[in-house]
DNA sequence: TGTACATCAGTGAACGCGCGTTCACTGATGTAC
DNA sequence: TGTACATCAGTGAACGCGCGTTCACTGATGTAC
């Protein structure tokens, strides 16, 4: 480990894991908005000039929280898929319960990643292969169901066409989840309402997290719960 | 009109409304966090200090804009409902178009009301009876599709216990919408299916403003239409 | 209707703050011979 | 192994900025008699 790097490259890697950690802890007291470098450099006993060697600007900063964010996320549903074992309505729970746990636990990087976007920042080519990690887990668990029992799957969603762009858009995806699976891409109506899962999931939990239940669905457990298994029908996932 | 009223107050109410109106434009320039007082000010050819004559502070400026974002977003729904006439249906449909292209067209306003909260604000009070308005906007529909075809309703949502609190808490706003709609409250299971609605369409409309939707179903509108349709399906709606 | 006083709106200067970023510098670490 | 030079990390001071908020003030509007 670390062979053939001299000690300025271990102390830079070092370093700049240190920086978004405390930059990740400024983050989740005060919000991305009112991050600052002044701040991080504070933390670690730097002067704030410093920590321009690592990272050139603040939105550069601000670009490899959002990469972790969206990693560490991804790493949850994958961690728990992978505790599910095999049965795919017992993985699509998992997953959706460790997304929620993970935001809840994780509220200003939840927010980083499925908030209002900050004002000015255009997130870079860089975060996307990190945002795409949850779809991509609901996406495995998906194939592996339509390998198992395709056509019961196909019953529930039906054949009907898909309205305009839908059937492209889908049939697109589709595909794209077809390398990471063997021998398995996924068809475009099963990928429509894939799609609305996803939404779904990501929709009650930012109204959890933003405080759009309170005065209904509040605590949210039990309706969430409820929303998932509803969830679990539409995708024709077995009982 | 303004009768009794001294020009004093005229003139109050009126700069109260260019206030607001200017910050709602500054608003949808830079967005909620970097909305400033003095910019608000200098856009009126004011002095900052004086605003404090209309608001106590910056906070109390958001609040008044997060009521009003609210209230135009319950504005666009109800009159897009009053709009699409007597079906059930058709009501959903226009008022989920209705609610995302207000959404659409006010992309900050919306970022302000449905985005990541803004640290350290706390709504007040004041903002509850406001952002209830579109939930309320749905509310009467479903109340209104139940008196027409109640049990059709019923079949489709099932009669199954709700999980844990679910019950409880779609009991207690089925019973709120009641007085709204004459002679109709809402059993709790389609209550839960109209939660399930409300987040879905909320969800869709955020990924899309917010960007999640890049590289699948992006334009979102035949997604969009195909979701609105399946929650019509999950609504009991009839086609 | 006219006068004397009270209320209020808007001014302009100031306070104190923290921010992102630049820049010339010193001293330590690494490299070539 | 030792020396001479190049690279890099971190410092400290400074620039310029815009912000929210306070405060004593002046002049206009409203009220009581």
């Amino acid at each position: 480990m670390n062979a053939g790097r001299t000690a300025r490259e271990r102390a830079r890697v070092e370093l700049t894991q240190e920086i978004t950690d405390a930059a990740r802890r400024q983050l989740a007291e005060v919000g991305a908005e009112a991050l600052s470098l002044r701040a991080v450099a504070r933390e670690l006993g730097m002067v704030s000039s410093a920590l321009y060697r690592y990272f050139p600007s603040r939105d550069d900063l601000l670009t490899a929280l959002i990469v972790d964010a969206y990693d560490a996320l991804g790493d949850a549903a994958a961690e728990a898929d992978r505790q599910a074992g095999r049965h795919p309505t017992r993985r699509w729970r998992a997953v959706s319960a460790g997304v929620r746990d993970w935001a809840r636990e994780h509220r200003y990087e939840y927010a980083l990643i499925y908030g209002s976007p900050v004002p000015g920042y255009q997130a870079p080519q860089q975060t996307i292969s990190s945002a795409v990690r949850v779809p991509a887990v609901i996406g495995g668990l998906l194939a592996a169901a339509w390998q198992e029992a395709g056509p019961a799957m196909t019953a529930v969603a039906g054949t009907g066409p898909l309205p305009g762009r839908l059937a492209e858009q889908t049939g697109i995806v589709g595909a794209a989840i077809a390398p990471s699976v063997p021998g398995a891409g996924l068809p475009a109506p099963v990928v429509a309402r894939a799609l609305v899962a996803w939404t779904q999931l990501f929709g009650m939990i930012s109204f959890e997290l933003f405080g759009q239940f309170v005065g209904s669905a509040d605590p949210a457990d039990d309706f969430f719960g409820y929303a998932v298994d509803q969830l679990a029908d539409l995708l024709g996932l077995p009982d």
